[in-house]
DNA sequence: CTGAAAGCGCTTACAG
DNA sequence: CTGAAAGCGCTTACAG
């Protein structure tokens, strides 16, 4: 267990290669190679590095490394939300994407935040990711400048770009929402309510396909439109039923804008009486756990989460490494779970 | 919008300190002690170096920092999981309290796994953090070395520790086992079932207090424990209910390790019509948002998890800044909930 | 297969 | 308040 036997005031006091290379009684660059790329030494002198990193206990100084290489090895992940159950699956995908590449993931929380997101992207900047991974398709200019002078390479995820180039991954938000509204028409109902809330890019697109699915069917109506900016929560969507029934005579459906809002506004008809569908039909977004489970079981939209972390991530890392890209958008598609609450 | 000048081959061809240095007239010290320091650089060359900023869109190298400077300012935190709220919860908490400090904030899925955690911290080691925050109290040999020998502050979340000076924030796992028992036992319940899953050390220090709890009312039957390794979803709650409900006579309430798989449980029970809490009594551990819209709401445990994220930050950032400490075990307490189902 | 030299972009530690 | 020198720990680009 010795220590590095020079004391300089400025260093961490740590093992570092050079230390591992008088060890081992080689030069700092053979050790550097047999630990990096061990197939380019010699086995006896790789097996004595191997001992000296064992005996010193080295841990490589990866900010050394990124600056000496000009690789980070670091990519930046953007999700709005870490308490949406959505954008944990998303990052499982991307993880387990990323696990065998050995890149250090840096996660950052925007909060639904544009501002966040400049402030989030312009400090992980300083790492000099070597991708970015973003949700959603639209970002401020300050963003979009960022990422342009940069010229790292960037997947979206969450939804499709039109824009020619660009990689994105995801599924159209404006088909699954008019899928959904088309669903509850063709069940018969006529007075269609949309409950939205966080009203962000993908809420507001959902609600544009509802609408274009309810003008289509001459069932439209902006009174039946809820829009609310909160978070969305089991309890806002309890509330917001509240005030939908009283405001909008007439009501047999509402399609909340995902499943926690759903399934609050089933938990507040049980608790006043009212029988879903039988009297009014609900559904939701995003198929979470307790869809399948709930009594009545929530009719919904199954997204491709996991998904779309795994195949953004794989994108991200054919683009990084210059691999031929067979599609820049990659399209993972919807399905309509019908169940017993719509 | 003018380029580094010099095109040497290693370089990222990006815009450095000197440019900015050259571009606003001043020597390279001058410029770094305006942009980190600016109160040390007179007005006029801090305008001038500013201005050199804008104009070449400078972004400051944080490998070359970290390097020069012996501090990564950076901040490992290792979470079993993502897709459990207790754990967003807690990140949230960490970064509220981390957030004015400009940390980078490294989050490691270790996924309930001891080998992965080993392999994040190893990796983590390498960007030489300032401070590390863990969930749980027992590690594997291994990580035990690495953070001992890396003399790196840590502070443990979610229990408290009994070692001497260590650092933890959290509450007594066992404690609130043996609260949540103690109270089903006084209200007159007999045969309480314990169903746990994932079997990580909270859930078996939870455990620790249900027996302790049966123990003295002389209740305890370990035929009354149904210990699953597998993942606590709502779909494993929903299939542990019938395995009990079959395989234990007599039940006639169950605590739940944790609000997922009482939620499945209480599903269950509707589907099957069993009533809640009449015929069985059913508590779950975390008190999460659905578990007080529910039908009916559940008995649970509410836990200061986002309070624990950011004392257990705070903490920590006092002991980076080798402040004083008043106390380095903080018991954040839980309280019992009593709703519905229980 | 091995190694001496130079440099990555910044900050520390001095000196003025 | 300002700056010239040296160095952080590693890798690139050569040369042998």
């Amino acid at each position: 267990m010795s220590k590095s036997p020079t004391t300089k005031s400025r260093a961490l006091g740590k093992v570092t290669l050079s230390d591992v290379a008088a060890h081992a009684g080689v030069a700092p660059m053979t050790a550097s190679r047999a630990i990096n790329q061990p197939e380019l030494v010699s086995a006896l002198l790789r097996e004595r590095v191997d001992k000296a990193v064992q005996e010193l206990g080295y841990v490589p100084n990866r900010a050394a490394r990124a600056l000496a290489s000009a690789q980070s090895k670091v990519i930046v992940v953007l999700v709005p939300s870490l308490s949406n159950a959505v954008f944990t699956a998303v990052l499982a995908g991307i993880q387990d994407a990323l696990d065998p590449c050995n890149y250090q993931i840096l996660i950052g929380n925007t909060r639904y935040s544009d501002a966040e997101e400049e402030k989030l992207l312009a400090t992980y900047m300083q790492s000099n990711p070597d991708g970015i991974l973003l949700s959603g398709l639209t970002h401020s200019p300050r963003v979009q400048q960022m990422l342009a002078t940069s010229r790292v390479p960037v997947v979206s995820m969450m939804d499709l770009s039109s824009e020619p180039g660009a990689m994105s991954v995801g599924f159209s938000q404006e088909e699954a929402g008019y899928t959904m509204t088309r669903y509850l028409i063709d069940k018969g109902r006529k007075r269609i309510g949309y409950m939205a809330a966080q009203l962000d890019e993908r809420t507001l697109k959902r609600g544009d396909g509802y609408r274009r699915a309810m003008e289509e069917a001459g069932l439209f109506d902006p009174a039946l439109e809820l829009m609310c900016p909160d978070p969305s929560t089991i309890a806002l969507g309890a509330e917001l039923l509240g005030r939908m029934l009283s405001n909008m005579p007439g009501l047999d459906a509402i399609f909340c804008c995902n499943d926690d809002l759903a399934h609050g506004a089933i938990f507040q008809c049980q608790r006043r009486g009212i029988k879903v569908p039988e009297q009014l039909a609900i559904c939701g977004f995003n198929d979470l756990p307790a869809s399948a489970w709930m009594k009545p079981s929530v009719t919904t939209i199954g997204t491709p989460r996991y998904q779309t972390g795994f195949e953004a991530a794989n994108l991200l890392l054919a683009s990084i490494r210059g691999n031929e890209i067979p599609a820049r958008r990659i399209d993972l598609g919807f399905t309509l779970v019908t169940r017993e609450s719509a």
